[in-house]
DNA sequence: CAAACATATGAATAATTGTTCATATGAATG
DNA sequence: CATTCATATGAACAATTATTCATATGTTTG
């Protein structure tokens, strides 16, 4: 074996090369949390139906659980979540919130995925 | 109250045709289900750092197993999510598996996602 | 200010999921 | 062709999470 020892493949040399290219690429920890919790908040079926509901109008949460046929609880839950990840944001008006798309990243990110689904 | 009676808000009128208008152009379910999966596999620290490390060079299993400090079963397990959704794609050479992005959606994907955690 | 209404929230439960450990598969090589 | 090496996979466990139910908060209105 080599000077140093290995708990990896074989190949030497170019292997070694591309892990620490890779490793020296790789961005902060915090950086890659942070994103792996914004896809997690797409990755559930309510709150995409929540955002393509957004997509048409700015709505209030019992038009939204009507929308959906789901329960107000339920989709106040998931909207907290949204909130956090800042995709959606609410405003007053008088007795309701009403909830809209908070930038237009989320129109983006949506359409990506969309486009990769369909293939 | 109105003609049919409602489980949602009281303001009627403008809210039936935001509703009726959501429903409308909402997606079928099976695509929102297939997107919402596409979204989960983002979902996860593990599979984003993957990721990032593809956007760097083709590379085996066990090489990335050692960029990023993980068993070689945990990035299998991962590397066969990715595969799934046809974010990456195998191939062989000799012993090994080279492991590289299978389109450029991931790629844009990742950095809207990047461009909104950065704010 | 009390009653009604829209939304938010906490606890509990069920379901999903990432990692580990042990082992299987399958190609290369001597 | 048997051994070795790289990767894949199954079962098990721990952790996370979406929904429900009950209830709290906060605004409007009579």
């Amino acid at each position: 074996m080599a000077i140093h020892d290995v708990e990896h493949c074989d190949v030497q040399e170019t292997h070694e090369d591309k892990i620490r290219e890779v490793m020296e690429q790789m961005p902060d920890m915090d950086e890659l949390y942070d994103l792996a919790e914004l896809f997690k908040v797409f990755g559930d079926s309510t709150r995409i139906r929540i955002l393509f509901a957004l997509f048409e109008a700015d709505i209030c949460v019992c038009d939204l659980a009507e929308s959906l046929q789901m329960t107000q609880s339920a989709v106040s839950h998931q909207l907290k979540i949204l909130k956090q990840a800042k995709l959606v944001a609410g405003r007053r008006d008088g007795k309701q919130i009403i909830y809209s798309l908070a930038d237009d990243h989320v129109r983006m990110i949506i359409q990506m995925g969309m486009e990769h689904v369909r293939e």
